[in-house]
RNA sequence: GGGAGGUUAGCUCAGCGGUUAGAGCACCUGCCUUACACGCAGGGGGUCGUGGGUUCGAAUCCCCCACCUCCCACCA
């Protein structure tokens, strides 16, 4: 074995030994233990991001299968509608030509080329990583199946009256050119204008003289070409003898109506709104409450349209607004301009305004799905991890609007509607059904698709087969848990949790996992455009796949963002390189003995090092199991990280190295090799969700695993506490053992004893502590000998050390060193000094709290009982130190 | 304008009522000791953001304040 491993010697080996053994079965009679991956785009490239989730789901499939369960880890892509079809557009684009030049049907084609092209992508990268797949049940949003689940669900809405079609004002992306959602508008914070502009009142009494101006405030004077009102507060004294009267738009010399509406604030500005109904949302409200009309001077591209005169039809908005100020000025009838802070909507995937249209669009009435969804986490039948979402989930679903859906795109659902020559809508199934509905085969379908999170909302269940009962669907339908980012809590959590409960009459899983976004080390945003972007797959060509996944697992704690330092996973790949090392180890010291892994084993007849790393392995893997389940994996990769460097390679080894170089009879250390290989075995099995390539080459090399499975680690039993192993007296015993080879070690270093120097080491057991301590370092003494830096001339006594060494007393043994040949140093005097300040300062604390008659009354007596122990033994050991001090 | 979260060692973060506050990395001192220098042994480093309160006892619970981050929101 080399000294260092290679991931890419063996990483690509187990991806193909593990291609196909990953596929759950359907009906089973094993219960099953189900995750959907959030698919991914189809054409995209998987982000950290990704990884960290991948990294989390197949932790917990490959947990939940090695236990037995029959485990589904279902995978696919989406078909991503607006960023995907954007990447062909700007291909075409580069080519000259565009989707209008193409038309529908050859664009899609190359759309579907498209996807096609990169449709490998994302298993590739998925596999990679490791993930445990069942890629015999991979899905994408567009295919038959899928899309036949989304007109089900489309159709039944429709009929239930949920969905439906309608002209409102909708948020629109000039740039997309489609409706988009509410969600999909970012608010931003912006430097803008308020300009004032001076309103004339029309007064038929005072024909010929100056009229009266008004003056409203606005942020987008371009708008006011479609005015068509001009509002006040109800009952607002400045402006109520205004009510019936009318204004004279300037620039465009329109006769405006002032109406009182209470959507005005009397306090803002100057307490008068102008109503452009076309292109504010509030506006298209008061014109709704007083029947304005709406006047459209922006088009869908955000030019200028006809209605906003000659001059300025045909331009660009935002150019239009610098010319309508012009004219304003020139026309006296601009007031003033402040500068002003406000926020603005833009389209979060084009980065432009969003400009308020008026159109008519497909919405689906969420509000009743909503109820349901609030339920679903209130009673607990939907678990949100971490909780603090909760309150995030009930605001929002307490608030929801209506959905709008459609979207003026090529590349998705298309809408199930049809349109017949007569103008009737007929909502169906397929074509044939409409036309059947219709009574006419002269139908014309509704151009536009469905925003892809329609889609996305039905995965849990479209992915199984719904709307038919399929095996899958009842073998794996709800599912276990969604691991997800939570900037898609509403995209998609919530509308899966809605749909899921309106189309199938439960929560799609019933429990969500949401992960913090991965940033940079210096914890700024991972983004292509700031280029601190890290692509996964570099990191695991770095690093190796096993330790990009345990550093982004161990940094999953809840409800934080993840930094991701690559000093940090170079720590964790340090770490896989120390389990390959101490398997390395065990390999080459019993190569040639007949020590194999034995399936079953027990502690009776081991010495007491056996005893205590089984009985540490015991209760590491019950508390991994324990974080596992809770999905704290930050938790549970601590402990694992901890059991296998700070307890099997630190202690146990060195423990098992007087037996197994010869050192110490078997007599003494009764299968130590049996032992070591056993616990490495289940170290590796409990390590193997969070490392399973490393962990899988690791295991095949150990002798006699394969009578725990013949093929893969990956199915063999993950191990579980054991009762029977766990040793409270041996833990106690051992960890004195511990901790007094610490110190010797410490007061070596403070006594400035150099490696290789001489050294007498003096051990013996508190005279009033454990009665059986002594005899416990008598039959550890070769071990003790081994781990204590003597020197070769120097040795471990067990008796007490004469006048003159150094002295402590920790966990009941008390320590004497002397240093056989040594110049006594300042630094020791000095950190001798210390130490005894710290632990004066401790006793004064100590007797304080242990004077205090209400401590005494009210804290639990094995807290008081607790520190009567604790102040005795630091009354001890400050004697001890103070005794090695004294002589010297 | 609402809401949520954060503020703990140089850095990134755990800990969230009980004795002596932890980890990884970084740092310092020794070591190439036959598993590993992606290593071993030892060590330094924190008035747990400020100010109050509850409690026998507070990083931990409550309140105030300060600063940071994020989400939601139609004051033109």
């Amino acid at each position: 074995m080399e000294k260092q491993f290679d991931p890419k010697s063996f990483e690509p080996r187990w991806r193909e030994h593990w291609r196909g053994l990953f596929a759950a079965e359907a009906p089973s009679e094993r219960s099953s233990f189900v995750i959907m991956i959030p698919p991914p785009n189809v054409t995209g490239k998987l982000h950290i991001g990704h990884a960290l989730q991948t990294a989390l789901q197949d932790l917990l499939t490959r947990w939940k299968r090695m236990q037995g369960y029959n485990a589904l880890w279902l995978p696919g892509t989406d078909h991503a509608g607006i960023a995907t079809q954007l990447m062909v557009e700007r291909q075409l684009e580069s080519e000259g030509t565009s989707r209008e030049e193409l038309g529908r049907e050859r664009f899609l084609e190359r759309m579907w080329a498209w996807t096609a092209q990169y449709g490998d992508n994302i298993r590739q990268q998925l596999e990679r990583l490791g993930a445990s797949c069942d890629w015999s049940r991979e899905r994408f949003t567009l295919d038959e199946g899928l899309s036949r689940a989304v007109r089900e669900a489309f159709v039944r809405l429709h009929e239930e009256g949920l969905i439906y079609r309608g002209e409102y004002m909708v948020n629109w992306s000039p740039v997309l050119d489609t409706a988009i959602s509410d969600l999909e508008v970012e608010t931003r914070t912006v430097q803008g204008k308020l300009y004032y502009v001076a309103y004339p009142v029309e007064d038929p009494d005072r024909a010929g003289a100056e009229p009266e101006r008004v003056v409203v405030a606005t942020t987008r004077p371009e708008t006011m070409l479609g005015d068509t009102a001009v509002a006040f507060a109800p009952g607002d004294p400045h402006y109520a003898h205004l009510e019936g009267r009318h204004a004279v738009l300037p620039l465009v010399g329109r006769r405006i109506p002032f109406v009182a509406d209470p959507a005005v604030e009397a306090e803002f500005g100057t307490g008068l709104v102008k109503v452009t109904p076309s292109h504010d949302p509030a506006d298209f409200e008061i014109a709704r409450r007083h029947g304005l009309p709406a006047i459209q001077v922006i088009d869908r591209r955000g030019r200028m349209t006809e209605a906003a005169g000659e001059e300025l039809a045909g331009l660009d908005r935002f150019e239009a607004r610098q010319k309508v100020v012009d004219r304003l000025r020139e026309g006296g009838h601009l007031v003033k301009v402040e500068d002003y802070v406000h926020n603005v909507g833009f389209s979060d995937r084009s980065g432009e305004p969003v400009e308020p249209l008026v159109s008519t669009q497909w919405f689906c009435d969420v509000s009743g799905m909503a109820e349901r969804a609030l339920e679903a986490v209130r009673s607990g039948a939907l678990t949100l991890v971490p909780p603090t979402y909760e309150k995030t989930w009930e605001h929002w679903l307490a608030n929801v609007k209506p959905w709008c859906v459609s979207r003026q795109l090529w590349w998705g659902h298309r809408i199930p509607a049809w349109y017949a020559p007569d103008g009737r809508v007929v909502v169906a199934r397929s074509e044939e059904a409409a036309a059947e509905k219709a009574g006419t085969r002269e139908l014309r379908q509704d151009p536009d698709v469905l925003d892809t999170w329609f889609s996305s909302g039905l995965w849990p269940f479209s992915t199984l087969g719904w709307p038919e009962e399929t095996e899958d669907l009842r073998t794996f339908y709800p599912t276990d848990v969604l691991v997800t980012a939570h900037d898609i809590l509403f995209f998609w959590v919530a509308r899966m949790v809605m749909m899921g409960y309106h189309l199938t009459d439960r929560s799609p899983f019933h429990t969500c996992h949401l992960t913090g976004l991965v940033r940079d080390a210096e914890g700024q945003k991972m983004s292509k455009t700031k280029g601190n972007a890290v692509d996964p797959l570099e990191l695991v060509e770095e690093y190796g796949a096993d330790a990009v996944r345990f550093t982004l697992t161990i940094l999953d704690s809840p409800g934080r963002d993840i930094p991701l330092d690559p000093e940090r996973m170079a720590g964790y790949r340090a770490f896989g390189n120390k389990i390959w090392n101490a398997t390395r180890f065990a390999l080459t010291r019993l190569e040639g003995s007949d020590a194999r892994v034995l399936p079953e084993l027990g502690p009776e007849g081991l010495a007491a090092p056996e005893r205590w790393i089984l009985s540490r392995l015991s209760r590491s893997a019950e508390e991994v199991s324990e974080r596992f389940a809770a999905l704290r994996f930050d938790e549970a990769c601590n402990r694992l990280y901890h059991f296998f460097w700070g307890e099997l390679c630190d202690w146990y080894i060195e423990l098992a190295k007087p037996p197994l170089l010869g050192r110490q009879s078997a007599d003494e250390r009764p299968r130590v090799g049996e032992v070591l290989l056993s616990v490495l075995d289940r170290s590796l099995r409990l390590l193997h969700p969070v490392m399973p390539f490393l962990t899988e080459e690791l295991w095949h090399r150990l002798p006699g695993r394969e009578a725990i499975h013949p093929q893969t680690i990956a199915l063999a039993p993950y191990p579980e506490r054991r009762p029977d192993w766990e040793d409270a007296d041996v833990e106690a015993r051992m960890g004195a053992l511990i901790d007094a080879v610490t110190r010797v070690r410490s007061l070596a270093a403070e006594l400035g004893v150099r490696r290789g120097q001489d050294l007498s080491v003096h051990l013996w057991a508190e005279p009033d502590g454990d009665p059986g301590l002594a005899a416990f370092l008598e039959e550890q003494k070769t071990v003790l000998e081994w781990l204590c830096p003597t020197g070769d001339g120097g040795a471990v006594e067990l008796s007490p050390a004469p006048a003159g060494a150094s002295r402590d007393l920790v966990a009941g043994v008390n320590l004497g060193l002397v240093a056989l040949a040594r110049e006594p140093g300042a630094e020791e005097r000095e950190r001798l000094v210390g130490e005894l300040g710290k632990l004066e300062a401790e006793i004064g604390r100590t007797r304080e709290r242990l004077a205090n008659r209400q401590f005494l009354d009210k804290a639990p007596p094995e807290i008081v009982e607790g520190n009567r122990r604790r102040l005795a033994e630091l009354e001890e050991r400050r004697e001890r130190l103070a005794a090695g001090r004294g002589a010297r």
